[in-house]
RNA sequence: GGCCGCGUGCCAGAGUGGACAAAUGGAGCGGAUUGCAAAUCCGUUGGGGAAACCCUUCGUCGGUUCGAAUCCGACCGCGGCCUCCA
C-alpha cells in the first residue's frame, strides 16, 4: 500500500508525508473568529482537514518514515502502518482583532466591536433564539457565544476533533486564554534580535523584524523583493513610521483604551494577529511544551501538519512560521516551522464567489434549518478535490443525500444478514480486499476523497449485494424491503478499526456478510457519512407517523392532506383517475410527494 | 504589477506517461413494474461498424516522447493572496 502523499504549499510538490513520530502525529488548523456563525466555505476547509486526520488514524494509512533524502529520490520508503494517534488542534480566536487590518492589526473597528453590535440589533429585532443571554458590550460572551454556536455545527458536521475536545480543552485553545504565552514568545524574540519595540510610552508597538527571518516568503512565494515591487501603493505612511521593513509586522500594540486588553511589558494593550497561533500549535499539541524555554533542535519542524484556508498562506501563515522558527529553532535559517503545509481552496456557491448580496451565502445552519441533513452536507463539501475550487450546489447536495441514503440501506440489509454466509445465497462475492485497497490507494495520493467515495460506492452502492442481502433475510418484494428499512436502525458510530479488522476478518473466513459490514465501517470511519449520532439526525426524516390511511414520513400529519388522500382513494376506486391525479397535483402544489404503498396506504414526504 | 492553485463528457467529479472514449454519482434515453405516477430493478448515453476495429474529444496553441487528459512553455479563463477573510 502506498504511503500517504500531500501537496505541500511550502514545496509546491505532492510529497510522502513523513511525520516525526508516526505513532503520534501532530496536527494544527487554524481555527474560527467567533464573530459570526462559520458559513459553508469555513466549514469545507475544516472538513478536508477533518477527512485527512481521519485517514492518517485509520489502519488503512501508511505514512511516510524515511529520511527526506529518499523521499526526493521518488523511492518511496516502505512507510508505518499501525496504530497511530493524531493529536488535531483547533484554535478559537476570541481575541478581536481589527476589521481593517492594514498593518497586522492597528487599523479600523474591533471585530468583537462589530459582532457586539450586530447583536444587539438581532436583540432588538427579536431575532435572538429565547434564552439567549448575552451582553452585546461584552467582547468575551459575545466570543463564548459564537463559539458555542461554531461547535454545535461542527460536532453535527462530524468534525472529530470538536467532539475530542469536549472532554479535552486543551484541543481547542482560546487566543484569550494564551496571551501570557505570546508575551513570553515576544520577549524570546524581542532578545533575539528578531522583534523591536517603538514608540513612547504610552503608544508603544512591537513589531517583527521580517528581515531577521531569512526564509521569509518561502511559502507564499511573496518574498521580501517581491513584496516590494509588488506593493501597490497600499501601504499607509502612517503604520509605517517606525518600521524598519514595510513587511514588519504587529506583535503588540499598547492600547489602553482597546476593548480587550492585557498587562505586557509594553504596557496595557493587545497581541498581534499572527503570534496566537504560534503559541497555540505548540501548547495545543504538546502539554507539557513551555513556550517562555522551549528550544528545537537545528531547523527541525515544530509539529507535523498544519491547515488553514488558502487566504490563511499569506501573510498569516508566513508569518506564523517567521515567527515561530525565530523563536523556537536554533537555526531558524531554512526551518519551515510545519513538515507539510496542507491549505484547502476557497469554495463557490452555485458557481459564483459566495457573497451576502448575491444571496448565496450560507452558513452550516442555514443549511439545517432548511431541513438539510448534516451528513449530506459534509459529504457535498468533501467530495471535490481540496485543491480544486469546489462549485456548492442546491442540486449537488440532493445528489449527496441520495448517495448517502443509497449507503445506508445496503449497510441496513448488511448489518441485519451479517452472520448469513451468503456465498451459497446469491454467488456473489465481491473483493473486499480490492476495494478497501483502491479506497486507501486513492485517499493516500493527495487526498482523493472523490476516488474513495467510489471505492466506497463499490461495496455500499451495491445492488447484487443488496439483492444477496435481500435472499438472505428472506426479503421478497419492494414493498417489504422498505418495511424492514423502516424498522432497522444504525448504530450511532462507527465501530473502532480494531473491530472492524476483526469483522473483515471474520466474515472473509467464514464467508458471511460480516465482510462487508466491517469494511464499510472502515471506511466511513474517514467519511463519515453514514453512521452518525442518533441526535445529529434532527431533520426527523427517518421518523414515520401512521395513520388510517397514510404513511407520514418526516412529516406531521394534518386532517387537510388526509382529507384529499382520502378523496384520491374514492377517485383511483370508481377509476376516475382525472380526478386522482388532480389531487395528486394538489397535494404536490402543497409541497407534498405522495408515493403508493401497501395496503392501500400512501407514503407522505416533503418534496 | 508580483506570487500561488485550478480548467475533464449534459451536470457534479475522478484519472497525474500506455490496460482511456476516460472511474463514480446525478440527469437523459430504452425496458420491467404502475391505471398514470413515484420508488425500485435491468440496459444505455462522442461518431462509424454485426464485430476484431477505426475516427474525433479532456481550456487554446505549440513542444518533449514510440506514445500525453497526464510532462514542459506560452496564451486565455476561474479562484486565492499581496488589507481582515476558510
Amino acid at each position: 500500500m502506498n504511503v500517504l502523499r500531500l501537496f505541500n504549499t511550502m514545496t509546491r510538490r505532492v510529497e510522502a508525508f513523513e511525520p516525526r513520530d508516526p505513532e503520534r502525529v501532530t496536527f494544527y488548523t487554524c481555527g474560527p473568529t467567533v464573530y459570526d456563525d462559520a458559513h459553508i466555505g469555513n466549514f469545507r476547509s475544516f472538513l478536508a482537514a477533518d477527512v485527512l486526520r481521519r485517514f492518517i488514524e485509520s489502519p488503512m494509512c501508511r505514512v511516510g518514515v524515511g529520511d527526506s533524502e529518499s523521499a526526493r529520490r521518488a523511492d518511496p520508503p516502505k512507510g508505518h502502518q499501525g496504530p497511530r494517534r493524531v493529536v488535531h488542534v483547533m484554535n478559537i480566536t476570541d481575541v478581536g482583532h481589527m476589521t481593517d487590518d492594514a498593518e497586522g492589526g492597528e487599523q479600523g473597528e474591533d471585530r468583537m466591536a462589530v459582532a457586539g453590535r450586530r447583536l444587539l440589533e438581532a436583540k432588538k429585532a427579536g431575532k435572538l433564539a429565547a434564552g439567549v443571554d448575552v451582553d452585546p458590550k461584552d467582547p468575551r460572551q459575545i466570543a463564548r457565544y459564537f463559539e458555542g454556536r461554531f461547535k454545535e455545527d461542527a460536532k453535527r458536521l462530524g468534525l472529530k476533533l470538536v467532539i475530542e475536545a469536549e472532554k479535552d480543552a486543551g484541543l481547542m485553545p482560546r487566543a484569550t486564554e494564551h496571551v501570557g504565552g505570546m508575551i513570553k514568545v515576544i520577549e524570546r524574540l524581542i532578545a533575539r534580535g528578531c522583534a523591536y519595540v517603538v514608540g513612547d510610552v504610552g503608544r508603544r508597538v512591537v513589531y517583527f523584524s521580517v528581515q531577521a527571518f531569512p526564509a521569509y516568503g518561502a511559502l507564499s512565494g511573496n518574498t521580501l523583493d517581491k513584496l516590494r515591487e509588488g506593493a501597490g501603493g497600499r501601504v499607509s505612511a502612517e503604520n509605517q513610521s517606525g518600521k524598519r521593513h514595510p513587511a514588519d509586522f504587529l506583535l503588540w500594540k499598547e492600547d489602553p483604551s482597546h476593548i480587550m486588553k492585557w498587562e505586557s511589558p509594553w504596557g496595557e494593550g493587545y497581541p498581534g494577529w499572527h503570534i496566537e497561533c504560534s503559541v497555540m500549535s505548540v501548547a495545543g499539541t504538546d502539554a507539557r511544551a513551555d513556550v517562555s524555554t522551549m528550544v528545537v533542535p537545528d531547523a527541525e519542524p515544530i509539529i507535523d501538519l498544519h491547515s488553514g484556508g488558502e487566504d490563511n498562506i499569506f501573510p498569516h501563515h508566513e508569518c506564523e512560521v517567521a515567527q515561530s522558527c525565530c523563536a523556537f529553532n536554533v537555526e531558524p535559517r531554512g526551518a519551515t516551522y510545519a513538515k507539510m503545509w496542507f491549505h484547502p481552496r476557497f469554495l463557490l456557491v452555485e458557481g459564483e464567489k459566495m457573497s451576502k448580496s448575491k444571496g448565496n451565502f450560507f452558513t452550516a445552519r442555514d443549511l439545517f434549518a432548511k431541513g438539510h441533513e448534516a451528513a449530506a452536507v459534509r459529504l457535498e463539501l468533501i467530495k471535490t478535490h481540496y485543491r480544486s475550487n469546489a462549485n456548492f450546489t442546491e442540486q449537488g447536495l440532493t445528489e449527496s443525500a441520495g448517495r448517502i441514503e443509497q449507503w445506508r440501506k445496503t449497510a441496513k440489509l448488511v448489518v441485519a444478514a451479517r452472520d448469513h454466509e451468503w456465498l451459497a445465497v446469491w454467488g456473489i462475492r465481491p473483493d473486499v480486499a480490492e476495494i478497501l485497497g483502491r479506497f486507501a490507494k486513492r485517499l493516500a495520493l493527495d487526498l482523493n476523497v472523490a476516488g474513495a467515495i467510489a471505492a466506497m460506492d463499490g461495496l455500499a452502492n451495491n445492488t447484487a449485494i443488496r439483492s444477496a442481502a435481500m435472499s438472505a433475510l428472506g426479503i421478497k418484494d419492494f414493498e417489504e424491503l422498505q418495511a424492514f428499512l423502516a424498522r432497522q436502525s444504525l448504530p450511532a458510530g462507527c465501530m473502532d478499526a480494531r473491530s472492524a479488522m476483526q469483522s473483515i476478518e471474520n466474515g472473509r473466513r467464514r464467508g458471511t456478510f460480516e465482510e462487508i459490514w466491517g469494511a464499510i465501517h472502515l471506511m466511513d470511519a474517514v467519511l463519515g457519512c453514514i453512521f452518525v449520532p442518533i441526535e445529529e439526525d434532527t431533520t426527523g426524516r427517518s421518523a414515520v407517523v401512521e395513520s388510517e390511511i397514510g404513511l407520514f414520513i418526516g412529516v406531521e400529519p394534518s386532517p387537510e392532506v388526509e382529507q384529499k388522500l382520502r378523496e384520491r382513494r374514492d377517485a383511483r376506486a370508481r377509476r376516475d383517475f382525472a380526478a386522482s391525479d388532480r389531487l395528486r397535483d394538489e397535494l404536490s402544489a402543497m409541497g407534498y410527494a405522495i408515493k403508493d404503498a401497501k395496503d392501500g396506504k400512501v407514503e407522505v414526504r416533503r418534496k
